[in-house]
DNA sequence: TTTT
DNA sequence: TTTT
């Protein structure tokens, strides 16, 4: 059992790569705060969170930093060489499903600009149900096939 | 909320210090394996686990190198300057609860026999039931008072 | 280990009763939509959620139908005669934290105003910041004393 | 958000049965011991499981009466109309996975013996390791086809 | 008996 | 390096 349920606010946008199969993966902090008596001062944890394939993609185009999320996921623990030579132990939340509990206009979003500069011609605005879900099952990179749907 | 659930077997005897009150923080990693299809190699993860006060205690009395755990708690970040001086980002499991679902009698502890060199002169094996659990309800260091009663 | 996480609506305003000893207990339903591919029909399950102690006192105070909640707890079974003299099972999800990820207008609540016909009297209305937390620590009936912080 | 996590123990020994498309369906309830000061009464709850498709079939094969198993899923409400009429809400557990973290010897059970009557003919014994687990993705009836391994 |  |  490997499991973790948090919910906390984006500390930045999510920063999007591709995988050399052409995997999304999206990476973003997210701040939560404990639980504090009334008075001390607040204190906040950072877990790092990572999200594979379509989910990917909708954190790029809906997730912006300060939007509030619920992540179900596990940890996942490994280790790099940094510039130094010595070794860097990294913790990692690997979402299975991401909740947007709240996000901005996806229009705002200077990475998703960029990545659809011929733009959206339509009338519709960008916009988007404040709740929506999404789901994923199983673990990149053993990757199954992800049905095309749109999370609303 | 920040609530994560594992189930694993420490990789090492838990490491026990003191905090100045004299509460015990108990530290270990586990090893949770991943769900592998038949013929993969097997991976892991290895969070590593902090406990406080009595719970510590018992840890240090009752886990040893091996023994399989349930963990129930919350992630907590945090960031130390090593001896270079850069920055060191950490992610532990702060366990509001253990549940012991097996351990091996502690009195093969070498942790335990180093701590308790005069050694055990009653009859009675240092054994325990395979089953046990204890709660602790506060995150320290805001340290409630604890219940004094032993887990079995 | 015996842990539940949700996140839902409340299907109704929350319901409140007293024991003996005078403490709250809240009960209210949550609907949870299950993920569902578009073009299905919504589906939900509702669990019914109990609070006790001076949460179930905000709950009463800030939450209404339609509220989203974040819920951490866990399942708790037992039985009652109806008035058939037949046995009915009952599952409750005890909560020992609620997160109001968003509650209405504290004055717009019937239950609420019935409890303190005198009525506001100063000019602030009876409104809340929007994101709210609280925690219990301890299982009632068996339960500790509640510090007497409110939560924002 | 629909997240559960449990361990205990099976009350009985799994009930499976199969739907029109032949897919086995099992049915337990786990017991769940409460924390309790030493002195005091144990309690317990006892949530039903149910469990889909290839995992139900482990279930069958290698799970009894007392095993302890970890169970991660989600909350499932229901009803039914009894044979007096009325209505009866349900609360099941729908499990995405089952850890045995024990079980007995898979030939004592009466249920394999039962769809397996032409037996084993070769000498291993029908036991398996102590530890297993088994994975599933999706929430049935829409149910994606199950890779055929055994999980160990 | 169900929420948006 | 942190969110509201």
């Amino acid at each position: 059992m490997n499991s973790v349920q948090l919910i906390g606010r984006l500390t930045r946008d999510p920063e999007v790569r591709y995988t050399a199969s052409q995997m999304a993966v999206a990476t973003f902090t997210i701040a939560i705060n404990r639980p504090v008596k009334s008075g001390e001062e607040q204190k906040a944890d950072f877990p790092r969170i990572t999200v594979f394939g379509r989910q990917a993609e909708n954190c790029e185009k809906y997730l912006n930093k300060g939007n509030r999320v619920a992540i179900e996921g596990r940890i996942q623990t490994g280790s790099y060489q940094n510039k130094n030579g010595d070794t860097v132990y990294t913790t990692d939340v690997v979402a299975s499903r991401v909740e947007f509990l709240e996000s901005r206009n996806a229009a705002q979003r200077s990475s998703e600009q960029q990545r659809q500069p011929a733009g959206r011609t339509d009338q519709r605005p960008a916009s988007r149900p404040a709740e929506t879900q999404m789901d994923m099952t199983g673990i990149p990179p053993a990757f199954e096939e992800i049905e095309d749907d749109v999370p609303f």
